[in-house]
DNA sequence: TTTTGTGAAACGCTTCACAGCG
DNA sequence: CGCTGTGAAGCGTTTCACAAAA
């Protein structure tokens, strides 16, 4: 086999984790590592861990783990992170402005390469070596780019318009911030980032755990 | 029955999605829902929809649908909206600025009380009315002040050990932004807003899909 | 021994399909 | 009629448990 089968998404997951955590044994020169290391590290059962990278391929061996080495690389060829992605950010606020100049980003082939934003007043900044555009220069200033990816980053009573542009070019893929479903006609693929969603989760959680606990107190305090 | 067995996951997730559409609706003067239609705002299945509200309580009516008001007042409740959430951010960097004048937080009871971040460079800094805190004072700070939630928006290498002393603190809940698996001793409850995972999935899926189109170009390497 | 790879069982969530009710 | 509420069926994922390999 050759990992061809479809990947399930919870799957998918877990071996971007997987890939962060083989970097770090890389990095530290370790050559093999067993599945329940690599689920140690990550609050998983190393069976899950097993099921998981046979999607990728079977190359470990019994006794003794898997060779980090190929397994990373493997990886990598498998979630596309050896191929480099350059992606345009609409909507040059607060969360595109951090977007600019995120860290992490640096690390993984993703590059911002040009910024639009709708307001007049942003046009010709310039934020971390790239200058904002008006979206009106979007189409081409796309075309023959190699942008294949999207990230949506303004209020979210704009954010069906922008996506509409983006598909209307071509775009493979779209990172969404705003908090808002996007309706897309075509299969291009999206991904929402939704923090407003994440907060209200975690406050739910929380409202439920206290109402759980022994002492059922609805206006109670922390302990 | 009266929506009190646990709700999955999934579900309470969507309850939040129906919440903001709930909103929306009431806004609009509308009295009257069907699941049908809920389903049809955000994608899902009249069934779906018809399922996940028993978690809520039933008072739909046959052949009318739901009492919007009094549908978005009981997930107001389930969900802990009615619930004023005070939240520490720790990490003043780009993200954690963004967050502070993130426009969808001001209408969901959010607040962000204090503000620390460890660079003495930042300290004292006002950003959006709240003033910059060295980390160093994080407990006296938030000792009594009502404040369950810490979000943390440093670099990964320094999310451990915030997560630690949140904990220790006695917070109940952690909104983590650093793409990295917190290893928390007790049953605090943690949500983790990872872009760069959402990146990685995102560009996994356009590389899946590229390869399963044929009419797709790939500029593709290895094998 | 230790650890992989994997069928089979268990689990959890979604979808179906329909009785019941206004 | 139209629409809810819900058992039951269906489906996808996780966990179990063990033969095979080194």
């Amino acid at each position: 086999m050759d990992g061809k089968q479809n990947i399930p998404r919870p799957t998918a997951r877990r071996l971007s984790l997987y890939l962060r955590e083989l970097v770090v044994l890389l990095s530290a020169n370790r050559t093999m590592v067993s599945s329940k290391q690599i689920g140690a590290l990550l609050g998983l059962t190393d069976a899950q861990v097993r099921k998981d990278l046979t999607f990728v391929g079977q190359f470990g061996h019994s006794g003794v783990g898997y060779d980090v080495r190929k397994l990373h690389e493997n990886l990598r060829r498998i979630l596309g992170r050896d191929l480099i992605w350059n992606a345009a950010l609409i909507g040059a606020g607060n969360i595109g402005r951090a977007l600019l100049s995120y860290r992490p980003f640096d690390e993984l082939n993703f590059h911002i390469t040009s910024v639009f934003d709708s307001d007049p007043g942003s046009w010709g900044l310039v934020l971390n070596k790239r200058t904002v555009q008006p979206i009106s220069e979007l189409e081409t200033t796309l075309e023959n780019s190699g942008v294949r990816l999207g990230i949506i980053a303004v209020p979210s009573h704009a954010a069906q318009g922008v996506a509409d542009r983006l598909v209307e070019y071509g775009i493979d893929g779209i990172l969404n911030f705003a908090p808002r479903r996007l309706e897309l006609s075509t299969d291009v693929i999206v991904s929402n980032v939704d923090f407003t969603l994440s907060f209200e989760q975690l406050a739910f959680q929380v409202a439920q755990a206290s109402h759980l606990s022994p002492d059922k107190e609805i206006d109670d305090l922390s302990r």
